[in-house]
DNA sequence: CATAAAATGTTCAATGATGAACAATAAAGT
DNA sequence: ACTTTATTGTTCATCATTGAACATTTTATG
């Protein structure tokens, strides 16, 4: 019953989540300003990496594996299309889709930021050991692959 | 030079915290569908919970505690209001600050909301060990303070 | 005391993200 | 072949967030 009472953040799987979510928030403001020197921000970011590891992929994978909709692609896309840093090629199979790929000034910036990306998670990290690394990465995964089939058992309620 | 030439994602570093993001995105997303039949996001359930803590706290204070800009509580806080759940009163002493507070049914809403919040984090971390959760904070605590004095590094240049 | 500096909250324009509705195309079922 | 169902991308209205400019009030400095 004095569990019943205990407020949340005395729970220590709380407490523990409240730093995850804190140093993601943290993290991503001092991204946002480590990158802002190249006039992109971190969703722009995010997707040019993805585009340098996956030529080709459609709007949809991509949205997929960035965990947002598709009408956000149709928002941020154009803009870095407008920019020079991507192209957009109809697939030549199924005209539904588009195949995105990297122009060659986009692959330069990219490798620039992904420079200045790893530089900084290698600084905020360099305190932690490798091995507490390692374990706080199967603890995110195990979260990951719960969270992920809940997702997908609510949608066939 | 192998280290040079290597990608990004081949770095444990970068993979973990890829892990990091992920897990958050996620879990924000699965909270925001699990108060969403209260008529709340997360934005809100955090300014609640932290009016539950902290009541009679500032704007100023509330935006610090939440990291994010004074101008978003001024966006936030009025719907609030407006809806009956908080209350903003004038301070005595210092005729700038508003002193916030819940009202009786936004204490209600928060308890409610905040028992979701626990049964869901709950749920998600069932499978990952009290001592694994207490490494994953002990980590994220690290990296907090790192960027915070990065953060405060940064304004006096 | 008087002036300068800092702090608090507000407003505004710009931007990212979302979900719903939609058009075009492809795939499946009949 | 034909109809139905799915998929892909777009558009739109809505909302959260930000940073800059601003007014008000407090505090520090001369």
């Amino acid at each position: 019953m004095n569990k019943n009472q205990a407020f949340p953040w005395d729970h220590p799987r709380f407490r523990s989540w409240i730093g995850v979510a804190r140093a993601c928030q943290l993290m991503q403001q001092a991204m946002t300003r480590a990158i802002s020197d190249l006039d992109i921000k971190t969703p722009h970011l995010d997707i040019l990496i993805n585009l340098y590891r996956f030529d080709g992929i459609s709007q949809q994978e991509l949205a997929r594996k960035l965990l947002v909709g598709r009408s956000n692609m149709s928002m941020l896309l154009p803009q870095l299309e407008k920019r020079g840093l991507i192209e957009r090629l109809p697939d030549a199979r199924d005209r539904r889709v588009l195949r995105l790929s990297l122009t060659a000034a986009g692959r330069d910036l990219t490798v620039e930021a992904m420079a200045i990306q790893t530089g900084l998670i290698e600084r905020i990290l360099s305190q932690t050991p490798a091995d507490r690394c390692l374990q706080v990465a199967e603890a995110m995964e195990d979260i990951i692959r719960i969270l992920q089939t809940m997702e997908t058992d609510e949608e066939e309620t």
